[in-house]
DNA sequence: GACCTGCTGCGGGCTG
């Protein structure tokens, strides 16, 4: 049967009334699956790509046909439940189907009429969900009485991430609460395996949910990447770096291949956008500005992204303050009549943040600076190019930026990637000389094309979660058995990887600390601390937040700052792309009064460790060992991409890992964060010395002695507990204090949860395995040098 | 050498 027939008389009228010619492949193939299969969906296209009406298309129909039957929609944000809500209002308009939306910043009347006539559809954040059972727990049944499909937004967001897993526990909750067992309809556009995301929606049948992709449309993608080295006065040009290696070779043996000499802009590769740099129009700048890399890159953005919409994403909030800046400053300089740079983060004040968006949409010249705000898939229209300084962390990342570019049909995808090295000087280390940020930029580039993106890590045990859930549970149900609760969250919800001996110690931990407590017939309860912090509205969160300053000018809201970084008065910081002078700290209203600043200014945000796949490393190693120069180079970083190839095949780390000089060994074991970070704990455990830097650790020993330690590594049965004992910061997540006793020093449960999350033995062991693999036997502790040319 | 997300219920006072 044709799909349009399937759907029922009002959704037929109304797409005939919103003018629409045709259905899209996608569409007709998710109403077909859910008319006459009872399977679930991810549904899989480009934003843009009409996966909103894939799934409401056939779901409205069976509403309209049944109403008592009832649908949920999650969204992980609010502006993308607005954008929503208005889709879904105007296509049920005249089909007598409710449209409801439940977030924070929806009036009290609204979910009010909502809870009096629950029905229809529905949509709402996950902590709203949350909200829903901690205060009418018991009405819940009835809330979601005829719940018949649940549709996630985004479910890429969501599946590696502790919001994911609140997410999963919640509607896990909600299929025991009411007894019925809703189909799940997801929709995403960065999709890496299919198989973790049905895992994610069923654990218990994955095979039971059928993914839909949108195969009509492949779409060019034009990728540049220019890389600008620092290092203000004396810093080398890149066609200098060359003779570079003359100076170290002392150290590491490195000696000059000749070549000749490229410069700069000579050679332009044919399909890449090429930056263009014209150094003689560059105007003179302030001091403090002067030399800088990010001034070298704010010059090539002032008039590559000078027309039409785009998007600068950059990462941390500080670097983009600094570059709008700089482009504001180049803007008076030069006279423009116009600036179309704004900057755009989380630390800007919501009316700030919307300004911008508007401006986006509205058609004139505008660059956002921006971070990953505005990633995800809310509606800024039709975006020209992207640019990206320095690499992103994850290819993931890269992928969602890049696809935010290039929405009309026939458009290429563009992204002008920058990226700062340090420039090589006599003090550089061997990972200097492999120039790692641009390698990086490159594998992340690589791995797109072959169509990786990070796995999820879905054996993680998420123990911070676990306890936000118990205490929800808790308060949901007043009292409940011990047994009822692991039965709820671990076996039927989506922590399985707790086993009930842990689960008993959270709930001894949580006991220890009156935040729950067991009534005389054994059942579960919350004590006084746990009801505190239960009341509490900022409970429904499962992600921990900062307390920040608020920043005021003229009784406007301008952005936040971290009460660590509030200047003293007189003083000038970079918030919202403008120079603010303090006038005035109110610490009781956590305020800093501001006006329009001139000075020099200063600026600085939260942060939190970065967290780097093996698999990009390993991407990095192969590009070093290859012999490929890729098309979207610009000719510096083909020449920095030699410089790097050069210093990893003279220092010989295609052979052997080891970078031996005069008392110290640098070992390359080619890991991300878990393993290098598991290989460190190796060595704290042994008192081995060692220093680390993002691609090598640095021992002070002999050959002979690390092979001795590297045997050790590989035959250590110490135990994964052991060595996460040994890391400083043990906290990461919202509610991970609760999980030990520094009075008694017990840390088990931090250190389990560390040991499984955020540690890799077995790749460590088999890192250690391969290096003893390649040193030569019986090789002396200062390796021959290769000859010279 | 990081980024982002989210948030109640109730009572008092005011307006039409």
């Amino acid at each position: 049967m044709p799909a349009f027939s399937l759907l029922s008389e009002g959704v037929q009228k109304a797409i005939f009334r919103m003018g629409w010619d045709e259905l899209r492949p996608i569409q007709v193939e998710s109403i077909q699956a859910v008319s006459s299969t009872t399977d679930d969906l991810i549904i899989s296209a480009r934003t843009a790509g009409g996966k909103t009406e894939a799934a409401f298309l056939p779901i409205i129909s069976e509403l309209e046909r049944d109403p008592k039957k009832q649908a949920i929609y999650v969204g992980p944000l609010k502006a993308l439940i607005n954008d929503q809500f208005e889709r879904l209002e105007r296509l049920c308009e005249d089909i007598g189907v409710a449209v409801h939306r439940w977030h924070g910043d929806v009036s009290q009347a609204a979910k009010q009429r909502f809870r009096k006539n629950p029905g229809g559809i529905l949509l709402i954040t996950p902590e709203s969900l949350e909200s829903n059972f901690c205060n009418y727990g018991r009405a819940v049944p009835d809330l979601y009485g005829g719940l018949a499909f649940i549709v996630i937004d985004e479910l890429h967001v969501f599946l590696n991430d502790v919001r994911g897993l609140h997410l999963a526990s919640l509607l896990a909750r909600l299929r025991t609460a009411t007894g019925r067992n809703p189909r799940y309809i997801a929709l995403s556009a960065t999709l890496g395996d299919p198989d973790e995301a049905r895992l994610y929606l069923r654990p218990d049948n994955p095979a039971s949910v059928r993914l839909i992709s949108d195969q009509s449309r492949t779409r060019e993608v034009r990728v540049g990447l220019r890389t600008s080295l620092s290092g203000s006065d004396n810093r080398l040009k890149p066609s200098e770096i060359l003779n570079l290696f003359d100076c170290v070779v002392g150290e590491y043996w490195i000696r000059p291949k000749p070549l000749a000499d490229a410069p700069f802009d000579s050679v332009r590769p044919p399909d890449a956008v090429q930056p263009d740099h014209d150094e003689e129009d560059e105007p003179e700048e302030a001091d403090d500005t002067k030399g800088s890399t990010l001034d070298e890159i704010a010059h090539d953005i002032a008039s590559a992204f000078q027309e039409g919409t785009n998007l600068v994403f950059g990462n941390s909030r500080a670097t983009l303050e600094e570059l709008a800046d700089k482009l504001h400053k180049i803007g008076e300089v030069q006279h423009w009549a116009y600036d179309p740079f704004v900057v755009h983060h989380g630390s800007i004040s919501w009316d700030i943040r919307s300004d911008v968006e508007s401006r986006l949409k509205s058609g004139r010249p505008t660059t956002a600076l921006c971070t990953s705000t505005l990633e995800l898939g809310i509606d800024i229209g039709d975006i020209r190019a992207i640019g990206q300084i320095d690499p992103p962390w994850s290819v993931a990342a890269f992928v969602q930026r890049l696809g935010r570019s290039g929405r009309k049909e026939g458009d290429p995808s563009i992204m002008r990637q920058y990226v700062r090295e340090d420039a090589p000087s006599r003090e550089s280390s061997l990972t200097d000389l492999l120039f790692p940020r641009l390698i990086r930029s490159m594998a992340i580039v690589e791995l797109m094309l072959a169509k990786w993106l990070e796995p999820r890590g879905a054996q993680r045990l998420h123990l911070s979660t676990l306890v936000h859930q118990t205490l929800s549970l808790l308060r949901q149900s007043g009292s409940i058995p011990a047994a009822k609760l692991y039965q709820t969250l671990c076996v039927v919800g989506p922590f399985r990887a707790v086993t009930p001996q842990i689960y008993e110690r959270v709930l001894r931990s949580l006991g220890g600390k009156d935040i729950i407590e067991q009534s005389p017939n054994g059942d579960m309860l919350l004590g006084l601390a746990g009801e505190a912090i239960v009341s509490n509205y900022q409970f429904y969160a499962s992600f921990a937040s900062n307390e920040m300053f608020a920043v005021n000018h003229a009784g406007e809201k301008i952005g936040e700052l971290l009460p660590t970084f509030v200047p003293p008065k007189g003083r000038v910081f970079l918030l919202a792309g403008r120079r603010w002078e303090v006038l005035d700290i109110d610490e009781n209203a956590r305020t800093v009064i501001v006006r329009p600043g001139t000075k020099k200014a200063e600026v600085k945000f939260p942060g939190d460790p970065g967290d780097i796949s093996t698999r990009i490393i390993a991407e990095m190693r192969r590009i070093l060992s290859d012999s490929k120069f890729p098309a979207y180079l610009d000719p510096g970083s083909r020449l920095i991409l030699e410089a790097a190839r050069m210093a990893y095949s003279r220092a010989g780390l295609g052979r052997c890992p080891l970078l031996v000089t005069v008392g110290k060994i640098r070992w390359y074991p080619w890991l991300g964060t878990k393993g290098l970070l598991t290989l460190h704990l190796f060595a704290l455990h042994t008192k081995m010395s060692v220093k680390l830097d993002e691609l090598s650790l640095e021992f002070e020993t002999t050959v002979e002695d690390l092979s001795k330690w590297l045997e050790g590594v590989v035959q250590s049965d110490v135990s994964a507990e052991t060595l996460a004992g040994l890391m400083e910061i043990k906290e990461f997540e919202r509610f991970d204090g609760m999980l030990k006793d520094d009075a008694k020093k017990d840390y088990y449960l931090l250190d389990y949860a560390n040991a499984r999350d955020r540690l890799d033995i077995a790749e460590a062991k088999q890192a250690a395995a391969d290096c003893l693999e390649a040193i030569p036997a019986g090789s002396a502790s200062r390796p021959t040098p290769p000859p010279a040319n």
